[in-house]
DNA sequence: TTGTTATATAAGCATATAATTATATAATCA
DNA sequence: TGATTATATAATTATATGCTTATATAACAA
């Protein structure tokens, strides 16, 4: 059972519109930082400083596979985390365009 | 399915020591600003306005009994909410203490 | 090597937020 | 009625946060 002030502090990294959108879209699928820029219509600036809150909170795990960084979920240990995202609505639609889309 | 804004919403109102708090004492029990001013160690002006924050996202049910007003959770309609709070730990030991405490 | 692409980081700014202080409203009681 | 208690609201301040701009690092390709 995790303590309140971690809770907190884990839905205050949820508590914003682009955070929560790296997340769904990540639930769905592995991402690299120039794909989430096009998916959010944000800057690479705005999508990395975001990335890192996510990470350093151990929310994501990095896997680079040459000039790219790949991000996907860490969830494994964070049950509280699991239900969260089983609320959130898939984000399947948007990936498609995704395909159709060249940042490499 | 929740819409990733208000879940992000919700994320934020939650993202707050003092209103994670809260949530999670009301979880438990009724009870007026002047037994979570105790509880949470902070001024009545400071509770009151979380308790807005609350109340107008409609998290809070509220009741008024005499000069007191008792406030509850309203998550019934709301299934993401019902299932991040199911995280939360319970408070009933630190509701103890608030038996022996008299605000009226 | 030089140039290009992907990502990270740092600095600055503008806005949002939490908390305090002061005051207002409302119910109760003497 | 006036005093007290409970709560709400408003104004202020201090801090936190998100975003932009500029720059640095890293991988790769010519």
């Amino acid at each position: 059972m995790a303590e309140i002030e971690e809770l907190a502090d884990i839905f205050k990294l949820l508590g914003d519109k682009n955070r929560m959108s790296i997340v769904s879209f990540l639930k769905e699928k592995d991402l690299c930082v120039c794909e989430l820029v096009e998916l959010l219509q944000t800057s690479q600036p705005n999508i990395s400083q975001h990335i890192r809150k996510l990470k350093d909170a151990g929310l994501l795990k990095e896997t680079r596979k040459g000039q790219w960084i790949y991000y996907s979920l860490n969830t494994a240990d964070k049950p509280y985390l699991q239900s969260v995202l089983s609320h959130i609505p898939s984000q399947k639609e948007h990936l498609v365009k995704l395909s159709a889309m060249n940042c490499n």
